[in-house]
DNA sequence: CAAAGAACCTGGCGGC
DNA sequence: TGCCGCCAGGTTCTTT
């Protein structure tokens, strides 16, 4: 579910809450979530350990210790972070996963339908190696057209599974892939390889645009995803094809088309996008 | 090495 | 109402 701009949406939130907080409790209600490390391995690097920062890497959302450890969450398709001030029994306990207690009272609870979340620590010593098998995060300025085509070099793919790729690209995922295509004009079909240099330029760019928008409207909720207080996101109300399948273009009129590229369900406009 | 496909999970929905 | 197959925002392992 969350992909860049749904976690940096959590990131924003959580942040000031939890800058100088101490986790003084955790609790595991599901062991899934952090195979396969121990419950003691897990506790014992984070219990009594004070928070500095919260970071995000692709959709990876980093919970920075004092120790020089990482705290990493990873939300996968279901997961969700919520931020609660009541007593913790007022939570709904269907889905929980993890639970962190701090200092002052407050509480973040990792919710999960599907078991597909996963938290875990990761040591100082291993995290450039670890973030290095991630692409180049597409909001840095380093991130430019050039950049793009690099990527896309000899790369016979379909645009849309490459963008898909964390390994090229870090943070994109289907929502932003159908609709970073649908405002570059390009079809999800196209051979990576095959676009000009005109084409990778509106491509970089709709790519930051789209997901510099879903930010400022604190991402997309299609079916399970809410901020940390419980909200809904925004962006999904101004789709331009993504989850639009039969419905007319915006631009044009034409029906919005819905088909599988690398296993995934794809939308596009058999018009606009060539 | 790159690319495609299956596996990992649970729940909702449409069809019969 | 019940069962079945399909679908879902992601990643990782296996196969080709």
């Amino acid at each position: 579910m969350p992909e860049l701009p749904e976690v940096e949406t959590i990131r924003r939130q959580l942040e000031p809450n939890l800058q100088g907080r101490t986790i003084v409790d955790v609790s595991v209600p599901d062991r899934l979530i952090i195979a396969p490390a121990t419950l003691k391995e897990f506790v014992k690097d984070i219990i009594g350990k004070k928070l500095i920062s919260v970071g995000r890497r692709g959709k990876y959302l980093l919970l920075q210790l004092e120790s020089g450890q990482v705290l990493v969450l990873h939300l996968r398709m279901t997961g969700r972070l919520t931020q609660v001030t009541e007593p913790i029994s007022s939570v709904d306990r269907r889905h929980l996963r993890l639970i962190l207690k701090l200092d002052d009272g407050n509480t973040v609870v990792f919710h999960d339908m599907r078991r597909f979340g996963k938290a875990f620590i990761l040591a100082a010593e291993h995290a450039t190696a670890y973030w290095q098998r991630l692409g180049p995060e597409p909001l840095d300025r380093s991130f430019n057209k050039a950049r793009l085509k690099q990527i896309l070099k000899a790369r016979n793919r379909p645009i849309k599974s490459l963008l898909l790729d964390q390994q090229l690209i870090a943070g994109i995922g289907n929502i932003y892939a159908d609709e970073s295509l649908a405002r570059a004009g390009i079809n999800p079909l196209r051979s990576a390889d095959s676009l000009n240099d005109e084409e990778i330029k509106r491509l970089a760019g709709a790519i930051k645009l789209t997901l510099r928008r879903a930010i400022l409207l604190e991402g997309s909720s299609i079916d399970t995803y809410r901020t940390t207080r419980g909200n809904k996101g925004r962006f999904q109300e101004t789709f331009r094809v993504h989850r639009r399948g039969g419905e007319p273009c915006h631009s044009c009129g034409s029906l919005i088309k819905k088909i599988k590229v690398g296993g995934r369900g794809t939308y596009f406009c058999p018009h606009c996008q060539k």
